[in-house]
DNA sequence: TAAATTCCTATTGACAAAATAGGTTTTTGT
DNA sequence: ACAAAAACCTATTTTGTCAATAGGAATTTA
């Protein structure tokens, strides 16, 4: 199940795109808008803005934006970034030892497909695509 | 991420689908191929019962068995009994009350699709297919 | 009647998700 | 210069669920 992490970090991604004038905007206002705390939304936006997908800028005037066009974002990458691991089963995840069922194991080809789906799902949406409702 | 209870259940299944000679197989003995603690199993199998997948029968020569042929028995069914819920999202799952954001939500519909693709995903494959390695 | 077995209720332990708290640093407008 | 506005940082608390264990009660068969 995603959680709200994932969720959250996609709706700020959409809050943005949607307000997207090129100037920065503060988490105040986007937590105004979404309704979620400005507490919570700061450890999810660190991330985001860790990993380049938006620019934070401090002190008055400052806030967030978008570092690409909304179409460039895709679902999955922001998903992945936010939730950790989305990995379907605990043996496809990284963090997974060497599972000593494997040779014998009816299912593993089963959850690699599905791995591959959902990725591939998320992958090829993007937040523009959100946006305008194509989806 | 899909929970033990789930991957156990299906590991379950299919090894009764794979020694199903139409008599009983003792608790201890699936515990004792899979690696599984009876007690943990117990409470698995308890649900698998409840809902007429298996049928269990008690005292000496007792052991569970399945009611059915393993082709019509779908991944889906199971999962979705032992997991509780396989909704992608809060806002999906059965507990969910109504959203107030709904109408003006950008990503509910990309969570129905994507719910109604992993469903159908599980629906079509079936403990038979997992058994002969079909998927 | 004893052994083998499922069935039942409760409890524990560990961990992660969700959220809050309290500050520090940077920038800008006046 | 300085006060206000804002992101940034570290830590803590709260809550809930998953995973597993424990101990026994009921049932069936040989």
């Amino acid at each position: 199940m995603v959680s709200t992490k994932g969720r959250y970090a996609l709706r700020v991604m959409l809050d943005l795109a949607e307000h997207n004038s090129g100037a920065f905007i503060p988490l105040s206002e986007i937590s105004r808008r979404q309704g979620i705390s400005m507490k919570y939304l700061e450890i999810i936006l660190k991330t985001l803005v860790r990993e380049n997908l938006l620019e934070g800028r401090r002190g008055k005037g400052g806030g967030y934006r978008l570092t690409r066009p909304a179409g460039e974002y895709s679902v999955g990458e922001i998903l992945d970034l936010t939730e950790g691991t989305m990995a379907s089963v605990a043996c496809l995840s990284d963090a997974a030892k060497e599972c000593p069922r494997e040779k014998e194991c009816k299912t593993i080809s089963m959850w690699k497909k599905y791995d591959a789906m959902v990725h591939d799902f998320f992958r090829n949406i993007s937040i523009a695509d959100l946006l305008e409702d194509k989806i």
